[in-house]
DNA sequence: GCCAACGTTGGC
DNA sequence: GCCAACGTTGGC
């Protein structure tokens, strides 16, 4: 079972449009990195659902339905999407700062590569991140 | 709105 | 294959 966190902006597409549909892919990673992350999800795995720009927090639980394919918004083949339901809302949005506060999780991407946008991650940080946010 | 950090591109 | 230039992302 693998564990991700994955970053969308919440104009985009917010938690709350998740939840409001139930499921979606993911897709638009234009970046090898996350897209590498992408395609080693696999169906029934954690992701945790972040919200960047505004925010600046976790705000869910999502999980992945559906291992990578195809991006269906591009042409080129080189470009995946997975998709994902939602689980669970947090009581409590953990915030970049309470993250950044969190000893164990100072080897996140999301603290240490800003820029990435799906980062996979240990077992144990997302039971802190989860702890955190059901507190 | 600004700026730093990073990835990607393209010229040599 | 190197490296400078550029574009994008995202925190502040």
């Amino acid at each position: 079972m693998g564990y991700w966190l994955v970053k969308s902006e919440p104009y985009k597409y917010s938690w709350e449009q998740l939840l409001k549909d139930g499921r979606t892919y993911w897709d638009g990673v234009r970046n090898y990195e996350a897209r590498n992350n992408l395609q080693a999800m696999k169906s029934g795995d954690a992701v945790l659902f972040y919200h960047s720009n505004e925010g600046l927090a976790v705000v869910g639980i999502a999980r992945v339905v559906a291992k990578a394919y195809p991006d269906p918004t591009t042409d080129d083949p080189r470009w995946v999407a997975v998709d994902i339901e939602p689980v669970e809302t947090l009581a409590k949005p953990v915030s970049l700062s309470d993250l950044k506060k969190e000893p164990r999780l100072q080897n996140l991407a999301l603290i240490k590569q800003g820029q990435l946008s799906v980062m996979p991650l240990t077992k144990e940080e997302f039971a802190v991140i989860v702890a955190q946010g059901r507190a």
